[in-house]
DNA sequence: CGCTAAATTTTTCGATAAGGAAAATAGAAA
DNA sequence: TTTCTATTTTCCTTATCGAAAAATTTAGCG
């Protein structure tokens, strides 16, 4: 047979064997997928092959009929990164940073594009009174509170009295602060998808 | 299952509006996406207004002339962001669970579709013996040693001793394990954005 | 082993829909 | 208005899709 599309080299994602293979994993042939996904057989066994370039609907018909996420007709067989980054920082070795009523120690920071970013976080402030306004976007925070006592505000919620070994999730997009009411300073480790604007520069993604 | 749909209306990813945002975005017209990516701007068009189901080359070349992955082309316009949870686990009141040389608390596990999961982590490993294999999966991790001491084992790096305060972030996709070597099991805050499959049922996500 | 029957896949070929060049339309600037 | 730009529509070429025929593989049995 001759070559399949006579336009360019098409690089494309070899999407014939990865349906074959997701077919065959479920033990069933070419009748059984078109009967489930209203696909007839003939043009099944022509995409498998490689010689026709399914259209978008015949495309979410496949999936469906496979049970699988669109996306998933297009994830190559061998999983792709392999990345091998590793960043240790010691206790007290990171970058200081202060930023308003937070103080921070960046853990990690030599690793850019980061899921996450961690934060060793010394809480400056001692009422709800000391901030301007409270912090608010995208993204979802979480921390622990390693010392001290703090008070978490959050827009919704009633204020939260915390304790060392106290943890809390939530999403960045209500409003929040948080502050110290214990003799000392609290310590809190922060952990949050995005940061501010202002601290961006700093961390680096 | 039931049996699929046969002819009806194929529910599909409105990738037509989904393209025109993305062009858009970048400012450009028709006529430039056409260059960029090889398809015709009658087509492009038609694509736009949904009037025609583009074929697997043809999305290909959008991908490549947006400068975009080709699943971004499905993902739905506005993202799920969810906006005004919060949740908090007090100190030793999580749920826990033993996974091997794993005792993990959970903190927060209320929460579902958390962009990265928060364990309270107790290590009863004592050497590298004690692991039958490395852990290995997608995603990225960090831990923040809360007391005793650990070595950190993972692909391409030396063991790394670490003690109280110390932390590290790494790429999931090297192999690694972690194991007290203080007196006491060592205790850590462990983020990871993926968890072993073995945890998903318990953490639900 | 051969031979047949059944099951599965590939190919053929006509109907239909996608892709592209160019004309028609809509919109913006002056 | 006119001119220029961007988008939509027209119209034809070409490719996809599907029903049925042909080819291939598999299973069974004397």
């Amino acid at each position: 047979m001759a070559n399949a599309q006579r336009k360019g080299p098409t690089p494309q994602v070899p999407i014939g064997s990865k349906v074959q293979s997701l077919r065959q994993e479920q033990g069933i042939t070419l009748s059984d997928l078109g009967s489930r996904s209203g696909v007839s057989i003939s043009t099944l066994s022509k995409i498998e092959n490689g010689q026709t370039s399914p259209t978008f609907d015949t495309l979410n018909r496949l999936a469906a009929g496979l049970g699988v996420d669109l996306t998933a007709l297009f994830h190559s067989e061998a999983p792709p990164s392999v990345n091998g980054r590793r960043a240790i920082t010691f206790a007290g070795t990171g970058p200081r940073h202060r930023s308003g009523n937070y103080e921070y120690e960046l853990l990690c920071a030599d690793l850019a594009h980061r899921a996450f970013v961690p934060l060793l976080t010394t809480l400056h402030a001692r009422s709800i009174e000391d901030f301007r306004k409270m912090a608010n976007h995208a993204g979802e925070e979480f921390f622990y509170v390693l010392s001290g006592e703090v008070v978490l505000h959050t827009e919704h919620y009633a204020p939260a009295h915390m304790k060392a070994g106290d943890s809390s999730y939530f999403d960045s997009t209500m409003d929040h602060a948080v502050y110290s009411v214990s003799e000392e300073p609290a310590q809190i480790l922060w952990i949050a998808t995005k940061v501010s604007k202002a601290l961006k520069d700093v961390v680096g993604r």
